[in-house]
DNA sequence: TTGGCTAACTAACGATCGTTAGCAAAGATA
DNA sequence: TATCTTTGCTAACGATCGTTAGTTAGCCAA
């Protein structure tokens, strides 16, 4: 989100987030939207270049906060359990902060046209090549043992991921603390230690 | 799966299974489905009542998969950290060799009209209770450790569904060794023990 | 006061949607 | 051989899709 947007602009992509959420994208239609609204379909013409627009400003935007937080973690030097713990407690503050918009990051998008989707699959790939260096620093440092690292930080993110499903901001849990309760679960498992 | 079908009529399904994984559902056109088939729309609904049905069938199917995979290890009075791990393995099973099915059955779901819907979901969150009473079983036994159990279930459960997206039958671990692994990592976590 | 800009409207375009009607050919059954 | 069932076809229905054209009312700067 670089440019400043109109107010109206923003109503726009707002709804539509939680529009695509709850539909899916392909099942939202224009005038779904407008009407969500409270105006014609053809106005939103005005704001907005075309459907697949508000798709892309979605998901990059989405992309662009996880990088952010990313950046963050990484101008730090830290011990990789340290280092871990940070991670995942910035991407849960993304997810948590902006729920409606991680289910279409997560869900739609494939309905996004080239080369736009080829641009975003590989920045989801890098930021998930940032999660597997944090793990093979650990196991460099003798933090970590040494198990299937693709496996495990596929576990890792696809917990984190699953968030938005399940979070409530009205809950018991503040987003912090369930990223603490997340990063023991990963770091040391469900078992009795005593 | 309850009665026999024709063999078009599962050729129909799976190639909807399949489209419907690749596009989405709303996006998965009937005239689609036919094409890649190599008959005329008009002639799938000498076969199926409706898209919805299709739909229905590859949901409803799955949720009857993981309700056997279920049922099999109840049977068994196991302790919890054997169940838990008896409970993945099947879970995995199921997953692995119905990859393009999970991916519909995780994503597509809410596109069921009601009173299927409601249906689903209440035995989505049934078999979600299967696992949490796992969990509760291993705290209560001394085995587990009391965390949020839910925190943990969920967790879990998405790192076992995210499989479809990555598991590759041609890939280097079986499905019964991604699921020890798994187990292995919910259980005892990644932090280095010795 | 005038002229241009913004943001809404109505109307409609061509495309595509899920689905139905009606028909023809082939195979099974009597 | 005669009849019924199955499974495909062509044609088309009404609805809805994303989007464009053209217009209008209000607002702000000159």
């Amino acid at each position: 989100m670089s440019v400043t947007q109109t107010e109206r602009k923003l109503q726009i992509t707002d709804t539509a987030t939680t529009l695509f959420r709850q539909k899916g994208y392909a099942a939202t239609s224009m005038r779904d939207l407008a009407s969500a609204i409270g105006i014609e379909a053809a106005s939103l013409y005005n704001h907005v270049r075309s459907k697949e627009e508000l798709l892309h400003r979605i998901c990059f935007g989405m992309a662009e906060a996880f990088f952010k937080a990313r950046h963050q973690v990484e101008s730090l030097h830290l011990a990789a359990p340290v280092k871990l713990r940070l991670a995942i407690e910035k991407h849960v503050e993304v997810i948590t902060s902006h729920r409606d918009a991680s289910a279409v990051f997560q869900h739609e998008w494939r309905h996004l046209s080239e080369p736009d989707l080829s641009v975003f699959i590989s920045m989801r790939n890098e930021y998930e090549a940032y999660f597997s260096e944090i793990i093979r620093q650990g196991v460099a440092e003798g933090n970590f043992r040494a198990t299937d690292e693709k496996l495990a930080v596929l576990s890792l993110l696809s917990s984190l991921n699953w968030l938005y499903d399940w979070y409530r901001p009205d809950g018991t849990l503040l987003p912090h603390e369930i990223a603490a309760h997340q990063a023991e679960l990963f770091i040391y498992g469900i078992n009795q230690t005593t």
